[in-house]
DNA sequence: TATATCGTATTTATAATACAAATACGATAT
DNA sequence: ATATCGTATTTGTATTATAAATACGATATA
């Protein structure tokens, strides 16, 4: 396990979360009571009580009185939690969920690079900027390319300065590693890739709040044109 | 409260989420010990636990030996919760809120259109009609009007087919009622609202996706404005 | 047969108690 | 001044017992 140190509690939650992520319990259908959770991880009714609690409050599931514990409909899951969010990661999305992704990514960071324009100030910039030094220097071999990528998409939501926007850091960052997954480049940034981001860069620091979202949404535009391409290319 | 009935380990989860989220404890500061919670709310240590793992879940607190429970930076909570949507309601959010908000919802909104008109079926088709339809009748004195309103947007919003836009239903269901608040309109809405609404739908049955983008867009601008005339009305 | 009422077994909800584990903080030693 | 250590405090876990809610089947009734 990843963080084998942690409690009992949380060890549960993070087995049921992945397992119900990866669909092995169907919505409304069987899942184990209390007595038999506590059984099969041999822990006490209480660390499973608190567990199930605890993936009640992100919306998974549901328990009552006689009719154990269900998992609930889809829409009722907390999706921008970043437990959830890592437990479909780990679910191995497909292209259609991907898609999902991207279509929100579309809305969001155009704007974010727009709200960025007009509220980032010096720090937020500086972290802007660190983030694109570090994609050239991935470009160079110097660092992971693909966790700078990250980064840069990340510190544009945090410098719109809209706690909203600062939630969906986790999202965004879900999204790219599963597109990366599916471009599966191996390889370090382009040099049309760095430029765009550069771009994107300078007209939050010139607070040129348009030029940022069209140059943001141009590149949206794009990655959404090679999923839907590779969509049609598996439909055949 | 509001439901009575419900278990005391919820109970204690709305009172406790209420007060944080109006700012009772600050972040970093002294809250109370489980013992302390047990004695104030006359409840067993395992109710309380519960109801604790449960806010930790939504990132609000965190707990650990010895250091006591903590409220969390709000960088850490997960803002798109509905429990959490709905006490910052209860919170009586100001208009720097609500500008929040409406950025967010000018992000999402008019792309959420975009995508009803590409994937609506006919029952999404239905929930928009019906929804504006009572949005005539509101007009005309028969039914609620922001009910109304409210019920034509989330539609939008599951007409897009896509999970996460879906899930911001209740991101946008409280974005209205705090709008609402400030503009104060006890009236009925306009010939004008009516008809961009109307416009809305059209453009989605029409499959015209980019019309809705735009017509969507242009309100949610229109909406921002207003918010941003405000502001600078109480700055003076 | 259809419908309503009721009893009961099952499962969660709550409480109380005991002890273990982690750790912040102050005391002490170096 | 720094490092080490002991200890008190708080959460973590387990166990047991009982209450409350309710799905489901049994029974009664029309």
């Amino acid at each position: 396990m990843q963080q084998p140190h942690r409690n009992l509690t949380q060890q549960l939650v993070q087995e049921l979360g992945k397992s119900i992520l990866q669909g092995k319990y169907s919505v409304g259908g069987s899942f184990p009571s209390e007595a038999e959770l506590s059984a099969e991880f041999d822990i006490s009714r209480t660390a499973t009580r608190e567990a199930v609690k605890m993936l009640t409050a992100k919306g998974l599931i549901s328990s009552r009185p006689r009719k154990g514990i269900t998992v609930l409909d889809i829409k009722q899951w907390n999706l921008f939690d970043a437990d959830i969010l890592q437990w479909i990661l780990l679910g191995k999305p497909d292209l259609y969920m991907l898609r999902h992704f991207q279509q929100l990514r579309l809305a969001i960071e155009p704007e974010a690079a727009f709200l960025a324009a007009e509220h980032a100030n010096s720090d937020d910039i500086i972290l802007i900027e660190n983030a694109l030094k570090r994609m050239r220097q991935a470009h160079q071999g110097y660092d992971d390319t693909h966790e700078a990528d990250i980064d840069f998409h990340k510190s544009v939501l945090v410098a719109s300065n809209n706690p909203f926007f600062i939630q969906l850091t986790h999202f965004i960052e879900i999204a790219l590693k599963i597109n990366i997954r599916f471009t599966q480049r191996s390889r370090a940034v382009t040099e049309d890739e760095y430029q765009t981001h550069a771009d994107i860069l300078n007209h939050i620091k010139n607070k040129n709040a348009q030029a940022a979202f069209d140059c943001a949404m141009k590149t949206q535009k794009e990655t959404i044109r090679l999923i839907n391409e590779k969509i049609a290319q598996i439909k055949d």
